[in-house]
DNA sequence: TGCCGTCCCATAGTATCCCATGAATTCCCA
DNA sequence: TGGGAATTCATGGGATACTATGGGACGGCA
């Protein structure tokens, strides 16, 4: 698996560790053979009381298109705080956990049980029922937005022939 | 066969398996002769209380035009969540059977019995009653658009034939 | 020296793989 | 065209591997 699909629910246990789903860590491996894949770059969600998940490669990927600008530039100075300066780089135990620092525990609210909530290239940390209003609400925004990706309309004409069964043709 | 074609009912085990039935899991092998071919991704439909099966090429080639969005966007995080929060891959063991996950047996109500409906490119997987009831509300509604499908317009008389149901309660 | 963080080990529960069986179908040959 | 044999399919159950989780030991830092 490429991506990181679906919602899975592990419990924090009391000194903040997780588990990390067993499909995210396979994906995780897949990205980075090397050492790089296992890690991960946690930040806090700019737009929802979540934790944010990256692969340490494409976090990579993202700070180098950072780091062509001026280094003396507002922008870069704007930007480099932004993603930086609240990023915490962890690394999964041998059991395939991580540990969430305090400051992203308190900023998604988190207490004992957390969901992972597969984003496809990265994921995100949830207290679980914020986590079922953010789907809810992630669907009903997608639906208004016009599910603008081709084919997303579900099952198209296909239903002019509803049943063929026993076919003895 | 290259689509999938038919209702077909299986029963679901202790262990949440069922078997794709063997025209269907025809058709998988057909659309992917790598490894990706024997690979579905199972997601809740938000119209109907059923699980919506794609083929995991499909699915990619759905989602590819989302990975090219940009990461922070609101667009993307809406449509990524709605898209892949719900997505879970499964994998078909040797004797063709494939695991429901809780989430998605809830969704759609299953129990002992369930139906795949063949949908063309995609297939359903329901509660065998809602399946029916399902079966029967989309011939009626396709009868009153009058079947129309584009290119289809110049009917001969074959087309008239709506159903030919084996019926079985 | 005490506290905190990290690493390592142990275990219960669960999911996955594999083999076995009955029934139904298909194929082949008479 | 009919009968028989070999496949294929759907399903059940057991053994194995893995996941998730808890707790303890070691070392570093204050």
């Amino acid at each position: 698996m490429t991506h990181f699909l679906g919602t899975h629910q592990n419990k924090l246990d009391a000194k903040g560790r997780v588990s990390v789903p067993a499909a995210f860590r396979a994906a995780l491996r897949s990205l980075g053979e090397g050492e790089a894949g296992g890690g991960l770059i946690l930040r806090p969600s700019h737009t929802h009381p979540c934790i944010e998940a990256w692969p340490a490669p494409l976090f990579q990927s993202l700070t180098q298109s950072l780091d062509r600008l001026d280094l003396f530039s507002e922008a870069h100075d704007d930007l480099a705080a932004a993603l930086y300066a609240d990023a915490y780089p962890v690394e999964a135990d041998r059991e395939g956990r991580i540990v969430l620092p305090d400051a992203l525990i308190a900023h998604a609210g988190l207490s004992e049980s957390v969901v992972f909530m597969g984003l496809g290239r990265i994921f995100q940390i949830w207290e679980p029922e914020a986590a079922a209003r953010r789907r809810e609400e992630a669907r009903a925004r997608a639906r208004a937005r016009g599910l603008t990706l081709p084919g997303l309309a579900p099952a198209p004409a296909a239903t002019s022939r509803p049943v063929a069964e026993g076919g003895h043709g």
